[in-house]
DNA sequence: GATGAATGAGGTTTCATTCAT
DNA sequence: CATGAATGAAACCTCATTCAT
């Protein structure tokens, strides 16, 4: 299932970078016009309106990750390795898809209704995932978490943080890093043993597939 | 030492509230006005330029966070604790100042230098604290942290995370917030004998001094 | 019968130069209260509006001048030596005055009616004195000037740029200033005797007279 | 060598027109629009900042002069003749184009760097063609001009004038102007036989190719 | 006298968008 | 496909001016 996304790919490469940079109100339609090395009449004929091509973009990458996330939690019944994998596809998405995550995590309220609340659901399943995998390894007696709610927003958000500063380009090798996040979030749930290094890779793999991107 | 930070109170809630809210370019100068109730011409009275008025904000808040953290350092030997309190310190913070604190988590793009610069520097300088702390428990074998400027970012931004959703009026006390993350970064830190919850009032009580609030 | 004006000397004069400086519409009058080290009400108490304080400022001094070519025309019959003294009136009052005479040259525009008509008035009663000295000269045989109407312009314009130049603490004396543009007129209208430099004093003496300056 | 200066023609025409009549600082955007058949928006695709064009308008006006000059300077041995010719050239333009011509004798200040520089660079190099053709005069012994920089202003101001009143619809032709102002200059500078008034009706040629005007 | 506070109108410039070519 | 031309609305900011204190 290919998941193109509609907009020329030129517009939307141009479009996500600077949202993700200036933000959405920070960023103007001539600017974006020469990003994209067009003019800004040309624009539209690849888009709507401006917030069209927000919507979009923020789509895409939800349905992206929520795809991922149902592959994992359909494939992986053990909470503690569930969660690990969740990590790690949540820190190798915002690892290596910096742009789209940012606009993600920061732009919601540029959108207006009726865009902003299906983006809003999409966010919401996706984050029911997490929710499904503390509250099982809680009833499984592995994960110690007070109020779940709050871990499990305190877990994404300290995973989301990665797309601020991670660069592929650095020492830090994207599997490391990975690791280094399932590691200190099974900690926080209070799990002592250690998350099984091997499968993290399946979550990378499915980072990249479902973008589209090489090995 | 009192920080009354200059610009016409009205004014500067207005815009630190919209600057939250809707970002800073997402906020207009006439949307600006009218929430202070004043014209738009008036406002100008009580600030220089909006960017101004932005780098005011960023500045008075990352000041008064910078002065709690030294004063916790300066008084917490022991790095469990002080972690703990830094932690709890960021925490309350950004649950009783969601709006100054997600303003200055999110805006630093808006400036233009040499502000930006200068708010850098301060950020860095907080940072710096926290980067302390995680050494100096890593070298009293205190801590396991992996790399620890990866471990530094991680812990930040899960607790920046709560100025997101944490309300004073729903069913968790600020209290019991601040105890949940300081465990929950503990635990990620490798120490698995719980954290004194008696210190964290500290960080509350600094929290509502630095900021003028009751109690 | 002295020429007071009206408005503050403070305010009048930071006006003027400003004024001559950047033009009417060039000069705010938060500007003008700096310049008058004043706040922008209190400058209100000094003046009625920016338009009224030029309008003060050109009837002030075009009645100066207008007064000053008077008593030259009333005591000079001889028509070289009225135009002579003419030239070091109009030399002099824009080397010792440039501000004012900078403003009356370059802003009759920015004047509404009626104030427009009225210093359009005063200006031509003394290009008047001009028209009469040179036609008397042609009567007398004593000038050769072509078209009289455009001679005396070429002369008024020749001797109006000495504002925009002439500085008092520069090498060149305001009598030799003077004399030089005296014989400059007097041989642009074709007289090739001399014009006797002890008459020029005169009309130095009444620049400063008129103008209430030392010596 | 065209000189076809840039900015659409409806809008340099318009603001050259503009700014001749009410200033730079006493002329809108919107009243500029209006002139020009635009919106204000619209105004925005033909320009740059309203600065730029005063900018634009200064540099083509002195350039145009300048080369014109030069051609004079560079044809013309005999100093009178060439005094003369510069005389004819200056007032030629100053009536041909008074809107240009008073923009830049008056709007030089309305500059901000490094526009101004550039245009102050210009016009010196302009005006170094008079001081050259009377220092040459007087050098040959043709010339009486006391201090030939104050002559060169004097008789500068003098032509500039004539871009304040003359009309070409009026009685006084082209021509006749630019002999009495010849004539003028000349005798001013001690010079009593008459110059050729066959050579004058080069300059005017000149004036009317750099500008492209009508015969 | 003097001024801080206030404002309606207007300043220049940019916005996202449309459309004829 | 592509774009130059065009625009109404709105951006931020400054204007000259008033008035209560």
């Amino acid at each position: 299932m290919a998941l193109t996304g509609g907009t020329e790919p030129r517009v939307r490469r141009a479009a996500v970078n600077l949202f993700a940079d200036k933000g959405f109100h920070g960023t103007g339609i001539r600017e974006l016009a020469q990003a994209a090395n067009l003019s800004s009449a040309s624009l539209y004929h690849y888009m709507g309106t401006k917030e069209d091509l927000l919507a979009g973009i923020m789509r895409d990458a939800l349905t992206r990750l929520l795809d991922a996330a149902g592959e994992i939690a359909g494939s992986t019944a053990d909470p503690r390795a569930r969660l690990a994998k969740l990590v790690a596809l949540h820190v190798c998405t915002h690892a290596l898809r910096p742009a789209e995550t940012q606009v993600v995590d920061n732009e919601v309220r540029s959108l207006s209704e009726p865009a902003r609340h299906e983006v809003v659901r999409l966010r919401d399943a996706y984050e029911e995932q997490w929710a499904l995998a503390i509250s099982d390894g809680m009833a499984a007696g592995r994960f110690v978490a007070g109020d779940p709610g709050v871990t499990r927003r305190a877990l994404l958000e300290m995973c989301s943080g990665v797309a601020r500063w991670y660069s592929p380009h650095g020492a830090l090798s994207l599997d490391d890093l990975a690791a280094q996040y399932a590691a200190l979030a099974l900690r926080a749930l209070g799990c002592v043993d250690r998350a099984s290094g091997a499968d993290l890779a399946t979550a990378g793999e499915i980072v990249a597939r479902v973008w589209g991107l090489p090995s």
